[in-house]
DNA sequence: CTCTGGAATTGATTCAGATCAATTTTTTTG
DNA sequence: CAAAAAAATTGATCTGAATCAATTCCAGAG
């Protein structure tokens, strides 16, 4: 049971390649754990305790201070999250989530530690996996700090279209609310936002987005590599 | 000469545990020179051929998109920068210009990847150092996101007395226009939130900061170890 | 030492985005 | 399925910050 599940973390780029040893020492004091909806995981300024792996469901990161609230990003399965915190043994800087139901796996930090000290080919992926997030943390800033938050919704949507596919139209993966907050604004502009790109094609039914011609879009945004990836 | 120079970035965090023979293969094809002031050293999109390390003078980080520019942080001695483009040979997502004049060393990114390879500890410095420049670009975000802007220099002012020995008065390091552009606002409101600061014990006389009683300003900047460090 | 150009400041105005308030729509739940 | 709760939308207003404009300040060049 724990097994199969554990089985399911190997293909991560984080477990690819590293030895059965490695992996054995690595998931041998691990959890996993169901949560249900809503389930603060993590609360920002605790010990990294552990590296979280979503496996099912989804993860919603977050900081707060003084009472105010913002969202940092959604996790997918499967991937892990905040490994900086786990690998440099700090305290975490950010709070986690879930959104819907969630199946997380969980492995000591201390174990992370360990093996990255023994498996070279971890230590590759650590390193891969980090600067990756680290680079993503600099587009996200230049996001934020670049653009308006109507070229950030416009930006986002040209990404999710790609992601899916370059469909014409496609489903949002979390609600308006949670999407506003990881762009930087509230609901109530989010909304005014849609309406600001329907001259340029955009149209929004519920979740669903229809983005007609792709070219009056991209003409508005700009994407850029730099930014968007 | 050059033999002298290298000498300097061997205390680095990232280079000081790793054996010699490593030491000489990263810096057996490295380069020095010197750049007179505002000489733009990298663009964004090239290829990151050199882990650069700036051993005098200051840096700048920047980004631009869409004829509009900001900048990212400033770099000073001894210290290296862009390494995640560099590891991962990926394009910099940021430019960097010097600000006065400055000699930089250049290491070319092959060797820092051959050695990461084979090196243990330069393996673990890496890590380290990515980890912890992924939490500053994530403390950044928050900052930007849930504060004002003059929560972020009231913010940025406290830190800065702390680094300089929490003397009640101390020179800010670099210009108010690029600091400005650092917190994420314009030259203009910088010095309009300088005034909003006055009654917090905040003076500015040019490039001088006092400030009278930490009490009042922390009462209001309310900084926070998971933001501000 | 004076001249000059960039930096900084200050004021007036505009604008993007937040907040407040009121519905409407959608989802959840009993 | 209906009731209740949450989310989304829309309109009105307010506010933080950008922009535009005009001095003032200051450092470096001659």
């Amino acid at each position: 049971m724990i097994a199969e599940r554990i089985a399911e973390i190997r293909k991560l780029a984080l477990f690819a390649d590293i030895s059965d040893d490695a992996f054995k020492s690595l998931t041998r004091g691990a959890y996993i754990q169901n949560f249900p909806p809503h389930t603060e995981l993590i609360t920002q300024g605790e010990a990294a305790d552990f590296l979280h792996i979503v496996i099912s469901g989804s993860v919603e990161l977050f900081s707060t201070w003084n009472d105010r609230e913002t969202t940092m990003a959604t996790v997918w399965p499967v991937s892990s999250f905040i490994l900086a915190a786990a690998i440099i043994d700090q305290p975490y800087l950010m709070s986690a989530r879930t959104s819907g139901k969630c199946r997380i796996i969980m492995l000591p930090s201390q174990d992370v530690r360990a093996v990255f000290d023994t498996d070279t080919e971890f230590a590759r992926a650590i390193v891969a996996e980090l600067a990756d997030h680290y680079r993503a943390g600099i587009r996200n800033t230049k996001n934020l700090k670049l653009r308006t938050s109507t070229e950030r919704l416009a930006n986002y949507l040209i990404r999710c279209r790609r992601t899916k596919g370059d469909h014409p139209s496609f489903e949002l993966r979390y609600e308006k609310r949670r999407l506003a907050s990881y762009l930087g604004m509230t609901p109530e502009n989010l909304s005014r936002a849609f309406n600001a790109l329907k001259p340029y094609g955009v149209r929004v039914e519920g979740q669903r987005v229809h983005i007609q011609t792709l070219d009056d879009l991209a003409a508005f945004a700009k994407p850029d590599r730099l930014i968007d990836g």
